[in-house]
DNA sequence: TATGAATGAGACTTCATTCAT
DNA sequence: TATGAATGAAGTCTCATTCAT
């Protein structure tokens, strides 16, 4: 209707980040969505064929966030301008999407549900891990695959850290840190 | 009974904890757990509560594996050797236990398991937290707090990659950057 | 519109009788059938009340094919030779619109069916019925009545062979017998 | 317990022959069944692996009464005596063990069934096909097996009609019509 | 200690039908 | 006449848990 009207669609996918960030998949029925929502639990599967779609959509819409500000002009080359920015728009966007980026992790970490979204996890982190590979190696590191991998691990390790627990984790110190250690 | 003979008990926790691990906790049955382990679905209930109860079990008693060579001589302080000998301790632990240890994370990540186990956690953790702080102020280091944080979740993302990914990753290496940059 | 084109009713009843016939009526949803007629599903309910409607309607429109070329001169007395062309008449509809026979022969058979066309099976088959019966005493036959029993039931399993295996069924080879053994 | 208590899982079979036959399959949900039968909904799954395994069950087990009285002394010959025997034997049971027969054909004749239980008709029609061909061959027939096409085709007509109406078919005389001819 | 038949709540999903447009 | 978003009842099936034996 108006402008700040939201979708039931996409009242739909809120809800059920939501609500799965919160209670897990598992746990999260889709009655609950449809009720949280504010529909029908019919009108879920209008939209998506399963709870299972429902959850790759999700994955699959914010799956570009990881990499839309990853080497930004898209030339291929990644910038130690480029990779900090990066760093600070990926943290920024955890606080902002908590909830998004909990079922990330979430979902990633769960077995039964990595197959669910290998795919789309290769498509979407191959890249960047040989932009970053080429970016060690251009750095002069020693060991580059070994150092992208290890800067790979320490990101997500922070990120976890910083979701489960945004108040007392020292995300901006780390963040120096971090830069301080592998850009 | 006799050494070799694991008692059934034994049997349903191994095969739980390998079910867990594989499968996911909410896409194992008690039923498919019994029928692994060779017992009948009531037996589970006379040595746990419920499913969950076998979970938090599982989980308690793995859980020391984390601290047992965490400062090994119980002196309350940190030396740069045990230190070293604890992150080579936990990685070996990682690829012998391999399922236990997805089984770890994942509970760990997982909404509405974090509840379950984050008295027992917190109990764990804690003191580990408090001794690395200690070290890292001990090295002299500006940060010692943010270091411990930045340092305890880079264990956690290298170990994630590691097990996710055991024959790919490049553990070795990544340990010899760890205390490079930690130690 | 013109003579070409199908109306929409039309296609939804053509449509339906082969997804009927084809999947059962239970295992055919009123949106595969819009869906393949290419109409909307609530357009269905402009011209059937129900989907049940629908299939009375069927069963209706089509139910007079069964009688349409029996006793044709409708004298109300059946000959030798109206008998013969009635019998090639019928199993020649059965291969041209194999769909609707089939549907026909499901619906009589399936209990819980039968009752919504009970009323326009007995409108129809009684008069068939009493026709034969008299054609049978004509013939000086012994037990008129059970002969005509005898026949249509001969009939309708001859009809169902040859609809559900239609290329295997040898049908003029019986078709002959029946002659011989009933006309 | 006793001698004259039918197990659970009798009671379910007998039950859902009872209400398919009645109702039809798709009509006829677990839950009337269980009901029915006095048991819960989920015990019909300790039983069968699912609503189409049920039928397939019950159209297996009672298959065979199609064929155990045919060829009675299986010596691969049929006697004359011995079809006018299977014949007599055949209708019985259909007034014996209506319920069932009628759920016989019905799911014969249904579309999206009959591939269900497929292999099952084919293993047990070929066979009585055969011998039956071999008999009208020995019978000095002229068209051994389009005659034997035709007597099974007859056999089923006048076996439904039977069934759908018992008081009124005159199984008797038609018995007596069908030896004629055929036998 | 050990079994497994039995339960029943609740999950996912389908689909005939309605109605605002 | 025509659409299709929306509903909600009902269906199939799963599974943690109990209990008589």
């Amino acid at each position: 209707m108006c402008l700040q009207m939201k979708t039931k669609k996409e009242n739909i996918i809120d809800t059920a980040i939501q609500l799965f960030a919160e209670k897990g998949f598992h746990n999260t029925s889709i009655s609950k969505i449809a009720e949280a929502a504010g529909v029908s639990k019919g009108l879920m599967y209008n939209y998506f064929d399963s709870k299972e779609d429902l959850l790759k959509h999700i994955f699959d819409i914010g799956a570009e966030k990881l990499t839309e500000n990853f080497d930004p002009n898209r030339d291929g080359v990644l910038t130690r301008e480029e990779l900090i920015y990066y760093l600070h728009d990926i943290f920024y966007k955890m606080q902002r999407e908590r909830d998004y980026w909990i079922l990330f992790f979430t979902v990633v970490m769960q077995p039964g549900m990595q197959e669910l979204v290998k795919d789309q996890t290769i498509k979407i982190i191959g890249p960047m891990m040989e932009e970053l590979t080429a970016y060690f190696t251009e750095s002069g590191c020693d060991e580059p695959e070994a150092q992208m991998r290890y800067f790979v691990a320490t990101l997500d390790g922070v990120g976890m850290h910083y979701l489960l627990d945004p108040e007392g984790f020292p995300i901006k110190k780390v963040l120096q840190k971090i830069i301080k250690d592998f850009v």
